[in-house]
DNA sequence: TTATAAAAAACGAACATTCATTCGTTTTAG
DNA sequence: CTAAAACGAATGAATGTTCGTTTTTTATAA
């Protein structure tokens, strides 16, 4: 039977996905026309048509595997055995990624996820998975009691998809926005704070102003 | 001369607005149509471009208003003697506009200001205005310096907007994420924090563990 | 190995629809 | 009475999608 086998199906698809990509981030999706895809993935029109059933598919194709690139991002959670330092390798994985193009067009995704059931499905289950990853890793640090206090813990947990939302929301606003410092003195303050606990066991010379 | 007066001119261009804005809080503005805008404000459409030179500076005319508004809201900041309450008499009023509409018209908005200069002006200028009033709350705040150590003022000027901003994320993405919870344990958390630092010169009994 | 047929894939011009905007006309305010 | 304001049907450009045609691929037969 003359049909392209899977492997040379996804190929084609993912040429395609890729170009997408490409002229989303150059201009947005709102602005790309299926024209501008077909140029910049070399294909026809009707090409498109038999791996996307619209527009719409391809955009949300996209919005799939970035999201499926973020939550691989927090694989890094675990990566030292550090509870602070895992989350800054995590978050530092996550920044390296906006540039202002792809903040964008996170930006264009999530806005438009919150009028398309589709999209904001795909996110959803990214965001819950990501959710688990977070829990799982305070769970662990939990588990070593001696590390961080408990009440900190609990509010870093509330705030931190907050302030990682915030990071990017602030990139867009500003795209010299330093996120790298924002990030740094966040996590000096945890490292103090957790250092204040130990200090409640040591002579009390610790406080938070020791450190500049 | 048969010319509407200054004022009839400015209320005929409000009910244009107001009735857009509707629209584009129901819709939001990449799929109303000028037609939608004409019915909702019972008005032709040649009217609306005696007012508006096109749709685009429609919506700029939206996020300015918008914006404006948002500006207000940092007046709460003085409002109270107190830094902490000031800062939460703010937030709070910031979030009781952040319905899931207004939410989503809003990151439409700040998408949009990715990638078109006059929105983007119009967001930045409120922006610095914004920034210029945080800067003044935490000047005033360290004006008194027995309330909360300076490290810790530092830290939180830098975070703040970034909370503030993930706070509204947040809420796109998840209309059930509960932003009181999560501004309550922040603030709970600087007003700890200042006592950590009463702590400083007072027997050393308190901890941030001393608080629950 | 080569030729062949059938069906999928690709092409790309044409289609149909959707809108923002215009403009000739009518209404209305001063 | 005059000129601005409002009307709203018409315009025309933009663009997602289709479809008749051509090309390519692969399975099979010679």
């Amino acid at each position: 039977m003359p049909k392209l086998s899977k492997d040379q199906q996804q190929q084609r698809q993912s040429v395609i996905l890729a170009a997408a990509e490409r002229c989303f981030l150059r201009r947005g999706f709102h602005t790309t026309t299926m024209q501008d895809i077909c140029k910049e993935a070399n294909v026809s029109a009707g090409a498109i048509y038999v791996y996307f059933r619209s527009k719409e598919a391809l955009i949300a194709g996209l919005a799939a595997l970035e999201q499926e690139q973020l939550l691989e991002r927090f694989n890094h959670l675990g990566e030292s055995g550090d509870f602070i330092s895992g989350l800054e390798a995590m978050i530092g994985s996550c920044i390296s990624e906006q540039t202002p193009e792809k903040t964008s067009f996170l930006l264009e995704i999530v806005a438009e996820s919150t009028r398309n059931p589709e999209l904001r499905q795909i996110i959803q289950r990214v965001d819950e998975a990501i959710k688990a990853k977070m829990v799982s890793h305070f769970e662990r640090a939990r588990r070593q009691p001696e590390t961080i206090p408990e009440p900190l813990l609990h509010r870093f947990e509330l705030l931190l998809p907050v302030i990682m939302d915030g990071l990017m929301l602030r990139k867009a606003l500003d795209p010299h926005f330093d996120q790298q410092s924002v990030v740094h003195e966040m996590l000096q303050f945890m490292r103090t704070q957790s250092d204040t606990r130990r200090a409640h066991t040591m002579p009390s010379t610790g406080s938070i102003l020791a450190e500049a």
